[in-house]
DNA sequence: CTGACATGTCAACAAGTGTTGGCCTACACT
DNA sequence: AGTGTAGGCCAACACTTGTTGACATGTCAG
């Protein structure tokens, strides 16, 4: 065996991940059935357990994910909002894995607990090089807002959302989340 | 038959509708199965087929919501944003429906549609009789800001924000709306 | 009491689910 | 050549789903 060539089978693998994260995406967890990944990948359902033990872990194994939050070192302090907003909106243009994410974790436990971790180990660490103060609640704020176009414009497709381009996204979106990030702690007034 | 006093079956319809409320709200549609609802409600899960044809049909009449706007007419311009915020979440606390509906319309279709009909006839007017410039841009974002927030709070329970109490939720969230609502078209900069 | 009608229960169906074990095929190595 | 093994397919399992039709019970008018 040649472990320096790939095996054969890290190909239908692979292609079984593909299947995965695009119906995940497309139908949710509980509708997405493993006969359906296993046909559009075009092997025998039995192959996604021989690789995958059970559909929990074929799950998990597809919704690995990495938010790539761009280094905002050398972004103007008052620039980041809008840094943020077009990060997200390439980021789920390019990547099925997060809407896979989003539409499970609705109503699957798992992919939940996923969702939250995602946010704590790599949004919430971001926030708080930037804003040490508060930064639990600022890195929720941007999530609230992060998600919520999320669904709006990829899941529910609301029209005015949906109709809205790259630049008016981030032109809306932008100061939020820099208000977020960085505005002051409301409340005094 | 004495149409002044509600029929006997009235009630089970209802206890009925509450049932499916509960764990399509829950549950999500799917997971929602019409035994389990029938198993809460105390009956027959032929019962539920006889008062509403099938499945489909029980979560149309289950999703029947109203958003309750409140007429804003008597509130200041610029205090508006805070007083939708306190009512988003009034109204969230107060009724699993739009729970139910937000679960079930990440991953079914007819859910979605309800959704979308929803802001589009119930927040669309509201905020054209305030904005009549861009009104339906303005609305989405708003939604966006909105379901982002139900969506964390209430659904994937994001710890930052199921720890905020109202008044911070308030005062956070209000001036984005405001802003979204009354504030200037970005772009021009 | 007798019947009619609303209200409810029971058992079963057909279809679809995740999952399993046995069997086949092709290729690498000796 | 033969043989071991990884890759793949098939048929079946136990179970759950929405849905249906036949049958039982209650309630009230005559």
């Amino acid at each position: 065996m040649s472990t320096i060539k790939g095996r054969r089978s890290d190909a239908t693998k692979e292609a079984i991940l593909a299947a995965a994260r695009e119906l995940f995406a497309s139908d949710g967890y509980e509708r997405a059935t493993i006969r359906a990944i296993a046909a559009s990948a075009g092997i025998d359902p039995a192959m996604v357990m021989r690789y995958f033990e059970n559909k929990e872990k074929l799950f998990a194994a597809a919704a690995e994910f990495d938010l790539r939050i761009p280094d905002l070192a050398g972004t103007p302090l008052d620039q980041i909002g809008a840094r943020i907003a077009g990060h997200v909106l390439d980021r789920w243009d390019g990547d099925e894995t997060l809407m896979a994410l989003l539409r499970a974790a609705v109503t699957h436990q798992a992919a939940a607990d996923r969702m939250l971790e995602i946010f704590a180990t790599q949004l919430g660490p971001a926030v708080l090089a930037i804003a040490p103060d508060d930064a639990a609640t600022r890195a929720g704020l941007i999530a609230t807002q992060v998600l919520g176009l999320a669904l709006t414009r990829y899941v529910l497709r609301l029209p005015p959302v949906t109709a809205m381009d790259r630049d008016a996204v981030v032109a809306w979106i932008g100061p939020t989340l820099q208000n977020y990030l960085t505005g002051p702690r409301p409340g005094v007034d």
